[in-house]
DNA sequence: CCGGGGTGGT
DNA sequence: ACCACCC
């Protein structure tokens, strides 16, 4: 990037960095801030001064989305589960020691009544991530997203126009914390835009909790790095603001420099082996022997990074570079289970890439060996008539896939080689806009959607009616509650530290001492390496999440079904609507999944009991013993004819598109009858 | 390092 | 193709 930007106001910035090598880096952190100086060639009195930045942090995002696919989940300690590790959980189950990425059985040591729910699926999360993305970006089109749950946001434009339409005697003041509690001093340029920065943030904040009911921390300060620290001061759903004065004592009260982002494992490996562990540490190495090291380029950034200083600009993401879907496992051993695989995994991707509207030139092919903690990949173009075929949604763009990737599987591991893989891979790239020229750049934005409408990046997860209602619960949980028992097997000092409401919602989670619902405990009658542990209940997420993944599943295997129908279908229910539902309710029936059951379900630890919303025909045992693929097969029947019988008609979501191959209807019905007598009725 | 994603640099 | 980084 060169030195000198030019905005549209005609102010030139000019970055002037040359601070670094400075006497104290801890002064020359705070002076350097982010000044910026401005020649003009416009009518202008004041020197324009550092960017606000912004940075979104959802509140345990997927624990969140579960409990709004799921209100019943609100209430209770909640845990995400991918495989046998607890990705993220709410702050209920936080409150018990349960922490991200631990395992399952630990989890369950430390939160008996840990309520889980299977996490593996992303659509729903992707769905909602964007939601926010998009938000954002209808007040600023500056918005960059890290990873699903947090988003980057440069106000700078909106903080100036505010700037400049307050009248003469405005009272600035600070929306939120103010870092080390600093004191607003209004009479400074850069204090008064941050106070303005921080109104912003919290009108955001409001706003995505309100249209998406999702709540997050935000950071505001004049870099990405700073506002990024910042905004994990106080943690859930609250937001932070910092004075530049206080970048100093921000950047050297950070744990260590794993804390600083942009510095990695390796990279604090080899800082380590030169002696550095703390932000300070670094802030007083000398450059040069950090260009030893480094480089000159990465032993300046992260000099700056130490200091706080961040020249990154919030770089808008737009729609994904890449589309991809992988899947982990204990063993994967010959050639027909990699087949098997990466038909799951295209049969996922090719419909997601679809819904994108985009054309991939690029597939690739991952995988991971037993053993290695490195992954290896092949990629090759993709010729472009099987391109054209996933744009335009052709039945036979996946089989053409699947021996493309196969033949990339063979790049791989040789002609015959024993391998014993524990990850597959594969990965859409090099994604192309199609049509749609008028839309010029931000093209594959809109393309394919009805003129009016935007883009469909996600699915359709999302609660139906979309403004306003009312899906979460208000911010006032219980207030009844004065003085809390402290819950059984809760840290005390844990629990006193936890913000007031968290506490009632804790106190109120305690068990009523009546009838287990579905929810609770199950035994389970262990089979062989109980990897858990012990038992637990993974919550069926369903009926609603059952819906959507069997029909979902279905439509990418059944060349007769058209997916058309399958979108109007899942876009249909609320989670309320299908909560009240009065359906006999398919008995919540638990087996050992060891056959599988719902997609990726086969590679749950042996010993886990599942719940599942179940035919209440149906003998468990005897369904548990079927082929994974006719389990399947049965679910998305089984749930297709509910559906059907409930849903009236539906519309909305995803790309439209012309209904050739319209009714199939009658054959899926046949295959239905044929699977269910699986079961003898009655 | 686990998980299922993503980004960008060389 | 791999490496680093992010969540």
């Amino acid at each position: 990037m060169s030195l000198v930007n030019e905005d549209e106001s005609g102010w030139v910035y000019q970055s002037e960095d040359t601070v670094q090598t400075e006497t104290s880096p801890v002064n020359a952190s705070i002076s350097s801030k982010c000044r910026v100086s401005g020649t003009l060639n416009k009518t202008s009195t004041q020197a324009p001064v550092c960017r606000i930045i912004l940075h979104f942090d959802l509140d345990c995002f997927y624990a969140q989305v579960e409990m709004i696919r799921n209100p019943e989940l609100r209430n209770k300690p909640l845990g995400i589960v991918q495989k046998y590790i607890v990705v993220t959980c709410n702050y209920l189950a936080r409150a018990y020691g349960v922490t991200k990425l631990m395992s399952v059985a630990d989890a369950k040591e430390k939160c008996p009544q840990l309520v889980l729910v299977y996490g593996e699926d992303l659509d729903p999360y992707r769905e909602f991530s964007y939601k926010v993305t998009e938000l954002l970006e209808g007040h600023c089109l500056l918005v960059e997203r890290l990873g699903f749950d947090e988003n980057f946001m440069d106000v700078t434009d909106i903080v100036d126009a505010k700037m400049k339409q307050e009248p003469e005697g405005f009272e600035f003041s600070v929306n939120g914390h103010i870092y080390n509690q600093h004191t607003l001093d209004t009479k400074l340029e850069d204090h008064r835009r941050l106070a303005v920065g921080s109104h912003i943030a919290a009108e955001l904040r409001e706003a995505v909790r309100n249209k998406l009911g999702l709540t997050g921390c935000a950071g505001i300060a004049t870099s990405k790095v700073l506002a990024k620290l910042v905004s994990g001061t106080f943690k859930p759903n609250q937001q932070t603001t910092l004075l530049p004065e206080s970048t100093a004592d921000l950047m050297s009260t950070q744990g260590g420099l794993r804390k600083v982002p942009g510095v990695g494992r390796s990279t604090a490996q080899r800082l380590k082996a030169l002696g550095l562990t703390s932000v300070k540490d670094l802030q007083c190495f000398p450059l040069a022997s950090l260009e030893k090291e480094f480089g000159a380029a990465v032993a300046q950034r992260l000099h700056d990074l130490s200091l706080g200083i961040d020249k990154a600009p919030v770089k808008p993401s737009g729609p994904p570079q890449s589309i991809s879907d992988e899947d982990s496992f204990k063993k994967v051993s010959n050639e027909t289970e990699v087949l098997e695989k990466v038909h799951e995994l295209l049969s996922s991707l090719v419909e997601r890439m679809y819904k994108d509207g985009r054309q991939p030139g690029t597939i690739r092919l991952t995988v991971r060996r037993l053993l290695a903690t490195k992954r290896e990949s092949r990629q090759c173009p993709i010729p472009s008539h099987i391109g054209k075929k996933i744009f335009s949604g052709s039945q036979d763009a996946k089989a053409l896939l699947v021996s493309l990737a196969m033949k990339l599987f063979r790049k791989l591991i040789g002609q015959n080689t024993t391998f014993h893989l524990t990850l597959i891979s594969v990965c859409f790239c090099n994604l192309q806009s199609r049509g749609s020229t008028k839309l010029g750049s931000i093209g594959s934005f809109f393309t394919h959607q009805s003129p009016e409408k935007p883009v469909c990046r996600a699915q359709s997860h999302l609660p139906q009616a979309d403004s306003d209602t009312t899906l979460w619960t208000p911010e006032v949980v219980c207030d009844t509650v004065k003085t809390p028992p402290i819950p059984p097997g809760v840290d005390p000092s844990v629990f006193r530290q936890l913000p007031d409401y968290i506490q009632r919602e804790l106190t109120s989670a305690i068990p009523p001492a009546t009838s287990p619902g579905p929810l609770q405990q199950k035994e389970h009658t262990g089979t062989a390496q109980d990897q858990a542990g012990q038992a637990c209940t993974i919550q069926n997420h369903p009926p609603l999440q059952m819906d959507l993944e069997c029909e979902f599943e279905d439509s990418l295997t059944h060349p007769t079904w058209n997916s058309k129908d399958v979108r109007n279908i899942h876009s249909q229910p609320t989670p309320q609507m299908v909560n009240d539902e009065g359906e006999p309710s398919g008995l919540h029936c638990s087996f050992h999944d060891s056959a599988g059951g719902g997609k990726h379900m086969d590679r749950i630890m042996p010993g886990m009991t599942t719940t599942f919303d179940f035919p209440p025909n149906v003998d468990p045992t005897v369904f548990s013993e079927l082929p994974a693929e006719v389990q399947r097969e049965f679910f998305s029947e089984w749930r297709q004819q509910k559906s059907v019988a409930k849903i009236p008609s539906a519309k909305k979501q995803g790309r439209s598109r012309p209904s050739k191959e319209a009714n199939s209807s009658a054959a899926k019905g046949k295959q239905t009858n044929n699977l269910l007598k699986y079961f003898k009725p009655r």
